[in-house]
DNA sequence: ACAATAAGTTACCTAAATGTGATATAGGTA
DNA sequence: TACCTATATCACATTTAGGTAACTTATTGT
C-alpha cells in the first residue's frame, strides 16, 4: 500500500531505451533521410537504428515516408505526438550538458 | 561525418533505465526511509531496488543515511544534482498522464 | 531459546536489449 | 555483365537487465 500510480512508467516504455531520445532528438529540426539521421547518431548500428525507427513508428512518435526510387529514399519525420516531446529532449540534452561540465 | 556530439548520450546513461526515474521521481518530496520508498515503487523486485539505488548513489544523484539502529534504518534524499533533475522528472511524468489519457 | 524486525546480499536463472556480419533489392551507370 | 547506391532484413552471438528465493545481521521482546 502507499504505492503510487506513476504515469512515468509510460512515458519510459515508449523512450526509455538507449537510442529512442537520440534518434527523436535528431529529428527536432524537422524530416530527415534515414541514412543522415543514422550518421547523425553516433556508434548506432544499423540494426538498432531500424528497431529504433520501427518502434518509434509502431507508437506514432514518428512517420516514415517511403519514395519510389532507386536506390531508395526514405524520410523520417515528428508527429504531433513526437513534437510534443520536444521541450522534455531539450531538457534533458542540456542537463546532460551541464552535469557533464564538471567531472 | 554530420555526426552530432549529443550530451543526451550522458543524461540517458545515468537515468535511462526502467527503474531509476521512478525512484528519483518518488524522492521529489523529501528522504524516505528504504522499505517505504520500495514501496511506492509498484513492482519493484528488492534486488532491482538496492541496485537502482546504489548506482544512482554512485552517480551522485542521491545519498544514502545509514542509522546505527536495529533494526536497520536507510533513508534516501537526493542530492543538489539529483533535485536538478525535478522539472524534468515531473514532464516526464505529466506527459506519460496526457498521453495515456488517449488509447 | 527463539521469533520478529528492516535492510540488504547471494546464487541462480530467464528475458530483453544490443551487436556483428552476411544478404536482398532494383534500377542506373561503367 | 558487373558494380554501385540507400535502405533494410536475417541469423546468430553476446551483453545487460531483471526476477526469485533463500540467507544474513543484531537487537528487542516473548
Amino acid at each position: 500500500m502507499n504505492k503510487i500510480y506513476c504515469p512515468l512508467n509510460y512515458t519510459m516504455k515508449l523512450i526509455g531505451t538507449k537510442w529512442k531520445p537520440l534518434v527523436l532528438f535528431h529529428l527536432l529540426e524537422g524530416p530527415v533521410r534515414s541514412g543522415k539521421l543514422q550518421n547523425k547518431v553516433p556508434h548506432i548500428s544499423n540494426k538498432m537504428f531500424t528497431q529504433t525507427v520501427r518502434e518509434l513508428e509502431k507508437d506514432n512518435l514518428i512517420t516514415r515516408k517511403v519514395y519510389p526510387v532507386v536506390p531508395p529514399k526514405v524520410e523520417y519525420e515528428l508527429t504531433e505526438k513526437g513534437k510534443s516531446l520536444e521541450s522534455i529532449l531539450k531538457s534533458l540534452d542540456s542537463w546532460g550538458k551541464e552535469m557533464s561540465a564538471f567531472s
